[in-house]
DNA sequence: ATTTTTTTTTAGTTTCGCCTAAAAATTATC
DNA sequence: GATAATTTTTAGGCGAAACTAAAAAAAAAT
């Protein structure tokens, strides 16, 4: 079955709203699509219609599973292109996600696969975030929020929860990069702001903000 | 500016028939895009309006200089897809032009630009159809109809003008693609069938249908 | 120079995806 | 539990891109 681009950005972003709350509101979907809530409802009865997802009035919205497969599919596909940009293009990371908004709704599913295995099955994006495998299968990632780093553990940068331009500069200027090597030196209360090493050079402070949206992954005993 | 899906293809399809005959004709735009007259006339006045075409009602269309512009870069985004299909993603020749169709439409300049370069700025794709450059300058390609290949002179085969998966199997069962070198052996009055020889080997008769759609290079004194 | 045929345009609909404004249902507050 | 605020849906409409059927223009044939 082949959907429009409208539609698959819909589902794509029930899937990640789901993520967060397991039923989704009218509202929050036309934010996260800035679009208007009274066309959110139009096109949830559509969808509905054509079984993608579960939708009564007033009452919400979850996908069934066909839709949750469709969905792992499209974000399949904007991983891999993401990937392929960045890796093969030389695009910087922040440049991606837009383009791959677009490439993503291209429908050849043997692209697809062909692609996955010239890219060398990669199994996360250039975000850090997990590329679904041609089955639908999300490959597991251990990580937890920089915040919960007890102070002195090194940890590897696994990902980031925001893309912006705006973040990924703020990263580029500390020199921070998936896989960069942190390691959390101070805490301070006022506002919460943390001082961190970046590959064991010099401390530097970075926002409860900035910090919210770092994942990474430490090994249990490891207190060097 | 950036376009519909749909006016790119009308643009693309009255760049080629314009190859054809300088003035385009509605219905040989409604054959070319699979359509009806009537839907073509609707768009010809849209894109009249926007000064892509040259266009007066039951008088034909012609692309203005920006009309020409966009279907140039439309036509070079179509053919370097169709490479990088073929020639890294190992593709067949006659799989790649449906895909291509579609990611002729992806809008980022960037993105072309840095493909172009990665795939080492080809001169033709797949088919052996020259790729306009940034710039919309279309390298010329000499080349003449097998058809005009004098008996006992080789040639190496550099496009073909159909790209039916149908034309390209029986290419594919005589083993001719782009580069291999043919000779005309014996022309046959009845019905215009060539006799030829595929890189030297045994000789085979090919319709006169075939050869009409395989385009060849030779030097002008050699005569092997 | 008519008449016939072909081509092209116009008129009127349809579907899709979006919009605004208003109504209805739900949830929060007093 | 009534009232107020918020959320969601309905109603009506719009632009894009297609369609069918009918009218008009151009081209071909007699
Ligand atoms: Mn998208
Ligand atoms: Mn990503
Ligand atoms: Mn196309
Ligand atoms: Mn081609």
């Amino acid at each position: 079955m082949k959907y429009s681009t409208s539609k698959e950005n819909y589902i794509k972003a029930i899937y990640h709203l789901e993520q967060e709350d397991p039923v989704v509101s009218t509202n929050a979907l036309a934010r996260q699509l800035a679009t208007k809530p009274a066309s959110v409802t139009d096109m949830l009865k559509k969808l509905n219609e054509q079984e993608l997802i579960h939708y009564e009035p007033y009452k919400g919205v979850k996908l069934t599973d066909s839709g949750n497969k469709l969905a792992l599919q499209i974000i399949r596909k904007h991983r891999l292109w993401e990937f392929f940009l960045v890796e093969k293009l030389g695009f910087g990371w922040e440049e991606v996600h837009e383009i791959a908004e677009e490439l993503e709704h291209i429908s050849s599913k043997k692209l697809i696969d062909r692609l996955d295995e010239f890219l060398g099955r990669p199994k996360t994006d250039p975000h850090g975030d997990p590329i679904p495998d041609a089955a639908g299968i999300v490959p597991k990632i251990e990580k937890r929020c920089l915040l919960d780093l007890p102070i002195g553990v090194s940890a590897d940068l696994i990902s980031v929860s925001n893309q912006s331009a705006d973040m990924l500069d703020l990263l580029r200027h500390h020199q921070i990069e998936i896989g960069t090597r942190l390691k959390i030196t101070n805490r301070f209360r006022f506002d919460h702001s943390l001082q961190i090493t970046v590959q064991g050079g010099p401390p530097v402070t970075i926002s409860e903000q900035l910090a919210a949206h770092l994942f990474v992954a430490w090994a249990k005993d490891e207190t060097d």
